[in-house]
DNA sequence: AAATTTTGTAGTAGTTTTACTAATGGTAAC
DNA sequence: GTTACCATTAGTAAAACTACTACAAAATTT
């Protein structure tokens, strides 16, 4: 019996997953968690087959919660979701070892076939992924900006693009004060801003938020 | 016999209301659609009870949408169901003529409440939103936020939004610090913002800078 | 395998910003 | 002509933020 585990904080998104997935997985066995930190205390206390999460929660983020995942059951394959189209995220998603990034509109068809491929221990990449994938090998050069930051430093950038202040930032990331001014003096330095309304507009045109 | 039309661009949250409106609203035909130009196509040709309707779609925004459908058949009540909590859009969308607004994450037990309240041609408002809505209430309707600012308000509000720091703009105008802290102050109680970014957001949204 | 860079994290001390409060003059109403 | 509101201005004290620095762990390069 395959054993699924979702998160999302959306109850609208985890009751369609949840009925996609008895469609297309019939006996299968389906639990639900809203946060990051249910998704790592769920991971830890039983044994699942697959996680299906959303990248964009309340508090720790999915990609947080992807890399502790990683941490603790390596071999659990994690497929990702997001709202945001393939461009954006999928490669670092990828880099912090996902089984696959689906945007949320990817058809149910689909989402079965993608959980089948990870259950088996594959990758599952769209091709629009994959055409992203080369495309960084091929040009360095003409990178969008953003792409230098780490991870940490790009969830910061959105936050703060988003008007979230330094601290509250802190606040929702378990971080001091300090660490969190660092990365936005980090990312101001790397895409060569100015302050949070130069951040704030980057973000919009490249559709980060 | 109630009939449901749902429109979200992503095939999971229309599976998820689909489901929790069948369970909320036993015999009831629900139908949905992808993007708000079907959404506007369904609402001409048959006859529905209620619609509910992402914001965030491709193409023509939902907002659009909802706009045509009210002229179309004012009297189909439209609820808005958005991934941003109240704050932003709710007076937007409220103005435009929807009986109401809720965030994705808004437990099913309230969004079938909320459907039901629509259903009589009420309004379905929450708290959050109420509240704001006073807050605005004395406003002029029609005129714009930015208008109740004082001249010196404004010249900070674009300074501000053009990414000037408070004491580079005290600089400029020959001010104290404290005084340009406090227009920036009345300028976020006096236009309902809460921050910098908001500030900028706003000022390119009506085109001041 | 060793050397170097990047990343994640934070403390100290100094700088900037804010909240609160309040004076002054202008103008509209009563 | 006094009351009342509101724009403009700012000081004080407290809160928030930043620059600089540092260091271990991870990643990358050589």
């Amino acid at each position: 019996m395959i054993r699924i585990l979702i998160a999302d904080d959306h109850i609208v998104v985890r009751r369609g997953l949840k009925m996609i997935l008895a469609e297309g997985f019939p006996g299968s066995f389906v639990e639900d968690v809203g946060d990051a930190e249910d998704l790592v205390k769920q991971v830890i206390k039983a044994d699942w087959d697959v996680v299906i999460s959303d990248l964009n929660m309340p508090g720790r983020s999915g990609l947080d919660a992807l890399v502790q995942i990683k941490q603790i059951k390596p071999s659990l394959p994690v497929l990702i979701l997001s709202i945001h189209s393939e461009e954006q995220y999928a490669i670092r998603v990828l880099k912090a070892g996902a089984s696959g990034y689906l945007s949320k509109d990817t058809a149910p068809d689909e989402l079965v076939s993608a959980v089948q491929k990870v259950l088996l221990g594959k990758k599952y990449i769209t091709a629009a992924v994959a055409e992203k994938l080369t495309a960084t090998f091929d040009q360095d050069q003409n990178k969008a900006l953003h792409e230098s930051l780490s991870d940490r430093e790009f969830d910061v950038l959105k936050m703060l693009a988003s008007g979230k202040s330094v601290s509250e930032i802190a606040e929702l990331l378990f971080l001091s004060v300090t660490t969190v001014s660092t990365y936005r003096a980090r990312i101001i330095t790397k895409m060569n801003l100015k302050n949070n309304a130069e951040i704030t507009l980057y973000a919009i045109e490249h559709k980060l938020i």
